[in-house]
DNA sequence: CACAATTTCGAGTGCTTGCTCGAGATTCAT
DNA sequence: ATGAATCTCGAGCAAGCACTCGAAATTGTG
């Protein structure tokens, strides 16, 4: 019953994910310095060490590509290298704000496609709106979770509020990179404060 | 002793001010709209109907072009309409995301050239700076004028304050950018309510 | 080993970019 | 009116862009 005879896949090869890797870094260090729209194929593609033509072999296109670079930062983000969960909202938004100042490439890169996603058509357009969607009802869930315990002060509008924290913290961010004396990590606390009442100290053991 | 003739400069003709003002208010728009790397001079070009080689004669090069629309951008920025300089700090900052609310191009063009300026040696990069370090300055100083009348919540720290509350200003506006139903002035005026005291009514009449 | 699928790349496609050149059209002080 | 300065523009430049093509090198399966 086979009508035509289609070419055997084989797969990629052994090294092929270990070469797709090294792309979306060396895109995601180009990206970061100039820009998707600033940042051509070709300088990804001699940070890696490659051809040109061999890069779109692994992304059909430079669209592509940057996708898969907005997927590889979300995954280094959701990377928590220690103490992940254990501590209230407030602490690991500030825990958080603390470790990505260390890799100040990932902001950069942030705060950058974040104002290029606003044009027309850009490909990170939908990523970015979505995100701010998500992360809006994230924490709003988890202002609305410390209401409850009575750790929200009052008249915080809690949807107000999650998009406030995302607002705050990715203004910040754009000031940090043109002058790394702020201090984003304070600036996140002390709104923080702001809105949510300390918890008791024998939280966990009542 | 006129050893070289030079030219007698007559200066620019009578429509070259108007014309000057029409190329900076279509560049405003293709850079709001595509950014500055996105947006040709091709494009500028067309939007006012003028070939690209006139464009050029009056602003040199695209550089020149962008730092024009950067000051025109200031000034439009800077004209308020009503009701200036009357009432109190906080009223003020929220009445100026009302205003801003009903220009969403000066908007997009603030947030996309915010994100393109961190990069390398773009022409924003310097504008973006000293806006930010004299924003916060001037802030700061409107919150210590606060504090002295005693209307600044304890423990506020003025200069962190300060850039909170610009950088709460940028990014909700970009959430904004992506999604209209966001609250621009609730959120700047939520934020300014838990830090600053509501003036007493008799304020100017002590 | 053999052979096909995968990976690589040099060369080239058509297009756009910011910008230059030289010349014609327009303005305006004299 | 005259003539030089200003303004306009078509044509063109070298460079860069994302992407294609055809073929060689490499890999891994049977």
């Amino acid at each position: 019953m086979e009508a035509t005879r289609q070419p055997r896949r084989r797969g990629p090869y052994a090294k092929s994910a270990e070469r797709r890797r090294s792309i979306i870094d060396a895109a995601l260090d180009v990206f970061a310095a100039r820009g998707y729209q600033g940042g051509s194929l070709q300088d990804v593609a001699d940070a890696v060490g490659m051809s040109q033509t061999s890069l779109l072999h692994h992304f059909p296109t430079k669209r592509h590509l940057l996708l898969a670079v907005l997927e590889r930062r979300d995954e280094l983000g959701r990377t928590e290298p220690r103490a992940p969960e254990g501590r209230d909202f407030p602490t690991r938004i500030v825990d958080r704000v603390r470790l990505n100042e260390r890799v100040p490439g990932l902001i950069e890169l942030y705060a950058i496609l974040c104002g290029e996603a606003m044009t027309d058509g850009h490909p990170a357009r939908d990523h970015y709106t979505d995100r701010f969607e998500r992360l809006r009802h994230e924490y709003a869930d988890q202002l609305r979770a410390l209401q409850e315990q009575g750790r929200l002060r009052d008249g915080v509008d809690v949807d107000r509020a999650a998009a406030s924290i995302i607002a705050l913290w990715d203004g910040i961010q754009a000031q940090w990179l043109l002058d790394r004396s702020i201090d984003m990590a304070a600036c996140l606390a002390d709104y923080l404060d702001l809105i949510i009442r300390p918890g008791t100290e024998s939280e966990s053991a009542g």
